[in-house]
DNA sequence: TTGAAAGCGTTACCAA
DNA sequence: TTGGTAACGCTTTCAA
């Protein structure tokens, strides 16, 4: 509450060299104790520190990332700027690098090889110091640079090609447990509705649940068929051709929780019912899937986690003093909802 | 494709003074160029252009900021950082922002005013340029800033108590388009569900349903409730008091999506079909009502737009040679699905 | 129409 | 341990 009644501060934002005169002491030793250098004394560290607190002071970032020749921009790239999945992973690049100091600018590709070369010019061209891909690809003019495998960590898709740190969960591991899922309520009949195999993400997926039909000796029952495209629409399409030769399973693996619903609506409209006919799991515990009727079974990742592991692992790689960050995968979850459980399954 | 063999573009970036030497002209001359000075002359500027372009060089922000005595940044204050609908409102004010080569923070407020004062300071102590807020509510601390009412804009929640440019939909007449909907479809026992009152957005859309039924003569079928919290769970209370009494509606007009969804659950839980016994309207249209089921009858809110709206009052609210943003209001548009067109009202 | 130079606020080097 | 000062890249005023 001091400091209410100074007049000053209402009108200019005050500097360094304001604090130095306040606190009776050089600018250089603002900053030094500003950066809790061991070359200030612990008593002149505290007087500087009420200083800061009774005027409200922050440094200028420009000028500081001025001197310090960076930019303090981090660009995302991401393929879907509309679907919300993508926009956690970026909440969570906010959280960890405006901890540091440093601001973050989205860029948008749908999915375009194109758009994404004019935006990894950004980081050749310098405006922006890193880079975080979710767009499961390395743009080729980065690769001029030097220094660019320090410069780039990819996230919830892996790039191929090059040795870049990544963080996500382990598709795999999770593939494996919600098809043991799916079998431990005793369906037998199980098919796969993977999303678009393109993904290494979705192939990963499917392989799992492929692996686990063998394990329990259902191979032969295993199905497999693949959703044309991300959405509700390619879920609607890829189930329409599984129900097409009549051979109806009991459960419907998904590769995302999006297609699941999607395929939901195609088993309903030739009159299945969900989950007492059918039972379906999804994939990624998007916020929709926990409302929809009947809830859907699906993986939960911690997208807004993955947005700040990664970044966190940037911010590390970008310290040339520091080693260079290993991929990471980070734990996800399985949630069961009425449209796995909702019945006994035969 | 010109410059792809020049080493040195690759290693260190480029500074005006790189472009000045190659174009054979003074660094002052390329900064007006940039700003397309009328004094300088068109072939000066054309050759400057080029090299430009083939360096591929751009500013320094940090340096032009910290000349200009900006600090490049937005700060936009929300209340719930997890709803999508906030979201998108401020993937809209990035669009904007960028567009002006600024940045964006977000700040996550949970409808505290403590984190409100706290986050404000940001824009007291010069962190921030400017704040556009979702909060509907002006924290005390800036109204010490002289010149608070130009740096700051309201969106989506209009605030109470202070001149500020507000943008957003006519809630009013939305609120009386859906009402006039639900009517039209030979409803007579309409009754409504808001949300929490003490927004100003949630009064004036039950305000709407209100003045409908009067102007139709049905007044005396009118009954209005109240949800106790914005959510799902908010929803359902609220529709569990309204069945209460057992003398059930046709249609319920529900404040916002989400309540809207609990409702349905809730009504569903006591053997109500929907919508074949009761219809139900939402309002916001975020990403779920498309795909419930039924799909869910709303007003279409152009959340992304209202970002950029928002984004661009404050932009010219900022320029001091510019005069002061008018409130305005953007289009808002009636989506009929099946939640209240499955079936013909008696 | 163009050039020279001061200054924005910070950091880090060199002296004291 | 602390102080003085040059430099970061840009814009703008003043001169030419």
């Amino acid at each position: 509450m001091s400091g209410r009644d100074k007049k000053q501060q209402e009108r200019k934002r005050l500097k360094m060299a304001d604090i130095a005169r306040i606190a009776g002491v050089d600018v250089s030793t603002i900053s030094r104790a500003l950066a809790d250098s061991p070359r200030v004394t612990a008593e002149t560290k505290e007087r500087i520190r009420k200083v800061v607190a009774e005027t409200g002071y922050v440094v200028n970032h420009n000028a500081r990332q001025l001197r310090a020749q960076r930019t303090g921009l981090i660009l995302v790239m991401l393929p879907n700027i509309a679907s919300s999945s993508f926009a956690e992973v970026v909440l969570g690049v906010e959280d960890a690098v405006r901890e540091e100091g440093l601001n973050v600018v989205v860029g948008n590709t749908q999915y375009d090889a194109g758009r994404e070369q004019v935006l990894a010019n950004q980081l050749v061209t310098g405006a922006v110091d890193g880079l975080i891909l979710i767009t499961g690809r390395v743009p080729p003019v980065v690769t001029e640079m030097a220094d660019f495998d320090r410069r780039i960590v990819a996230v919830s898709r892996p790039v191929e090609g090059h040795d870049i740190p990544f963080v996500s969960i382990d598709n795999l591991a999770a593939g494996r447990t919600i098809a043991e899922h799916i079998v431990s309520l005793g369906h037998k009949k199980i098919a796969h509705l993977a999303g678009p195999l393109e993904s290494p993400v979705f192939r990963a997926r499917r392989d799992s649940y492929l692996a686990v039909m063998q394990q329990v000796g259902l191979s032969d029952l295993a199905r497999t068929f693949v959703a044309p495209s991300y959405d509700l629409e390619g879920g609607r399409l890829g189930m329409q051709e599984m129900l097409a030769d009549g051979q109806h399973p009991t459960a419907v693996i998904c590769g995302s929780d999006e297609i699941a619903i999607g395929a939901m609506q195609a088993a309903r409209a030739v009159g299945i019912a969900v989950p007492q006919d059918m039972a379906f799991s999804g994939f990624d515990d998007v916020a929709i899937s926990e409302a929809y009727e009947p809830p859907l079974t699906t993986i939960r990742i911690p997208r807004r986690k993955i947005g700040e592991r990664g970044a966190r692992m940037l911010l590390q790689s970008l310290d040339i003093r520091k080693p260079r960050p290993r991929s990471r995968t980070v734990d996800y979850e399985l949630i069961e909802r009425a449209s796995t459980t909702g019945t006994t399954a035969r």
